[in-house]
DNA sequence: TATTGTTATACTCTATAACTATA
DNA sequence: TATAGTTATAGAGTATAACAATA
């Protein structure tokens, strides 16, 4: 599948450590339609969440997609470069540089594929396990704590809404356009 | 408030118009904590709701902080641009980047203000106008395609409890490190 | 002295494309 | 001929910092 014509990155606000776009914080603003829609609300929460992940792995060099990796690589020994860039939905070269910095960071080590010369094989550090299994640990009280607005209950619920949200039902298929009204 | 001591970006991968980072799209692979963790089902869903913005302002150069600014500055005439970093929580230099932009598309314009001439009254054109009731048609339209998969009482649990999420109670206390263990 | 807008600069992430070595 | 990894390059978004005009 071809990417859209467009330029490569669509100006989306991408949430910084301090936790940005779409926040609320200026008293008597109009928001109209955003208040409505999923994308802002999904924006915001996105915001919230990563300002706990970043408070999770502070002192560390970790980001999300280095994060992610991590987890990849952790559950699934031995699994190829490739399985993050198609996980991840990244490049090839973006995979590549999560791994080098992995491997910078000592977490990770490529190691020759068994099967396959063009491979590599990847695999934790016995330092990438110690400290996966600490970030692990901050990461997911983090996430527990980013949702403290809710309850148990509601909490699960959420989760059961968004993973539905993305279920395999995702047909191709797309609304009318403007275009075609009148 | 002071940003954190942190690069400035932290490397978050950021959705583009194909929709990328977390879909789960290879079989086989295990995903370990991420199953559980709310940031990671955000993402996914926040890149699937992002792919139907893009269709919606297919054709246009519209972006969401675009589209986010377009519709505060219609909801709220002749407010001035530090609303717009103010509440898209960007740094003023970017809101300076859209409002150009804007501009630049004849969508929006800046006049003095009539009370601080320090500051810019901005207003949607005639043009600006008429494109974002189209923008705002479509964008909809898209956002509840996105969640197709989800009934109408879903979707509205779904918006609730993001809501809900992102509510005031947001004390800045965080729960203890995992240095704090044992 | 603080604030609004502005400009210049640098950094990060990501994509594309070309290259290599294998298959 | 296709695939896995690699490398180099370029584009977009955002931050920081310094500046001018105004408060």
């Amino acid at each position: 599948m071809k990417a859209r014509s467009r330029p490569t990155q669509r100006g989306i606000p991408t949430p910084t450590a301090r936790g940005e776009a779409f926040r609320i914080v200026a008293p008597g603003v109009n928001y109209g339609i955003m208040n409505r829609l999923l994308g802002s609300h999904l924006r915001r929460a996105q915001i919230l969440v990563y300002e706990d992940f970043f408070k999770a792995v502070e002192g560390s060099e970790i980001t999300p997609p280095l994060f992610a990796s991590l987890i990849l690589i952790k559950e699934n020994p031995g699994m190829s470069q490739g399985v993050i860039s198609t996980v991840l939905g990244i490049a090839k070269s973006g995979a590549m540089s999560l791994v080098d910095k992995l491997e910078a960071l000592k977490l990770v080590e490529r190691r020759p594929h068994p099967e396959n010369r063009r491979s590599k094989s990847l695999h934790l550090t016995a330092a990438g396990h110690r400290e996966l299994k600490l970030l692990e640990e901050a990461v997911e009280k983090f996430d527990l704590h980013a949702s403290r607005n809710l309850t148990k209950q509601e909490r699960e619920t959420l989760l059961l809404l968004l993973r539905k949200l993305d279920l395999p039902t995702r047909t191709d298929s797309a609304p009318s356009r403007s275009e075609d009204r009148d």
